[in-house]
DNA sequence: GATTGACTTAAAGTCCACTTTAAGTTGTAA
DNA sequence: TTACAACTTAAAGTGGACTTTAAGTCAATC
C-alpha cells in the first residue's frame, strides 16, 4: 500500500496548486536551486509527494522572515551533510531572534490599531459630545506610543 | 510652560532621527500626501511634535500591513471629515482582519521553525542513534504539515 | 492529421517602497 | 568670506520576489 502511494508524481501545474504557488514561482524556485524535480522522456518536470513536503517546509521557514537568498544558503548547507548543522541552527536561531523581535513590534502595532478601531467606534456611537483626541484616549488607557 | 513645549520644531534630518526613517523617505512620504510639514522663509521644512505623533500612528498603521496607497486612503479620508468616519472604520477593520490571518498563519510558521529547531538540537546532542526523519518528528510531537 | 492544452526555455517586465544621484541654495562657524 | 553641513528639487536607480512574454515542443483527443 505504502509502495503503491511511492509512485505518486504531480506535474508542475498540479504541484503548484497543491503547495499554493503558481508553476512560474516553482520553476523560479527551481532557478534559484530551492528545488530540483525529476524529468519525465520529455524533459518536463515531475514532482513528489518528497517535494510537496520540501517546499511546504521552506515555506514555513520563509514565513518566518527568511529571504531566498537565506533560503539558499540552507539547502546549500543542508546538501553538505551533517558537518553543517551547527551553521543551520545558527541560521534558523538568528531568524527565529529576528522573527520575536518583529513579532513584538507587530503586536504593538495591532494594539494601536484596535485601540483606533475603538476610538472611531466610540466616536460614531457618542456622536457629537465626545470630542477626546486620540492621544488622550490613548494616554488614558495606557498605550501612549 | 505648555506654550513653551508648543513651539518647538525639528528639521527634517533631526524629524527623520525621531522617527526612525531617513529624510528621503520623510520627503517620499510627504509626495504621497501623507505628510505636509510647515515650511520655514527659505522654504525649509520643519516639523512638529504633532507630526511626530501623526508620522508615528501612520508607521502603526503600516506595521499591520496597509501599504502606502492604503495609507493615502486613508488620509484622504481623515482630510474630508467626520463624514468619511465609516470609511476609515472599514478600512481599520479590514485592516485588522487582514492582519489577523497572516497573524495566524505566521504562527503556524513560527511552531514549524521551533519544531525544526529542537529537531536540530536533538540531533546534535543525540548524536548517531537519532536518526528520526523530520517528517515522523513533527508526526510524533502533533505538528503534522 | 490537425487542434488543444500543458508543458519547455531565456529574457524582459512589474510592483512596491524606498534610495541614490546630480545640481543647486542657505545658515552658521572659523 | 570662505568653507561646510544641511537643506532643496526632479529624476533615475535599486532590491526582492516574482510575473509576463515570446517562441517553441509534445501528447492526447477529435
Amino acid at each position: 500500500m505504502q509502495e503503491i502511494e511511492k509512485k505518486v508524481t504531480y506535474s508542475i501545474g498540479q504541484f503548484a496548486t497543491i503547495v499554493g504557488l503558481s508553476a512560474p514561482t516553482i520553476r523560479y524556485y527551481e532557478r534559484e536551486k530551492l528545488l530540483n524535480p525529476h524529468r519525465d522522456h520529455a524533459d518536463r518536470r515531475y514532482f513528489t509527494k518528497t517535494d510537496v513536503s520540501w517546499v511546504k517546509f521552506l515555506l514555513h521557514l520563509k514565513g518566518t522572515g527568511m529571504s531566498i537568498q537565506e533560503l539558499k544558503l540552507y539547502v546549500k548547507w543542508r546538501a553538505q551533510g551533517d558537518a553543517t548543522i551547527p551553521n543551520r541552527l545558527a541560521l534558523l536561531k538568528e531568524t527565529r531572534n529576528d522573527f520575536m523581535e518583529k513579532y513584538r513590534q507587530v503586536q504593538h502595532h495591532l494594539q494601536i490599531l484596535n485601540d483606533k478601531i475603538s476610538w472611531y467606534e466610540k466616536k460614531e456611537t457618542g456622536a457629537s459630545h465626545t470630542e477626546e483626541p486620540f492621544g488622550d484616549y490613548l494616554t488614558r488607557i495606557g498605550h501612549s506610543e
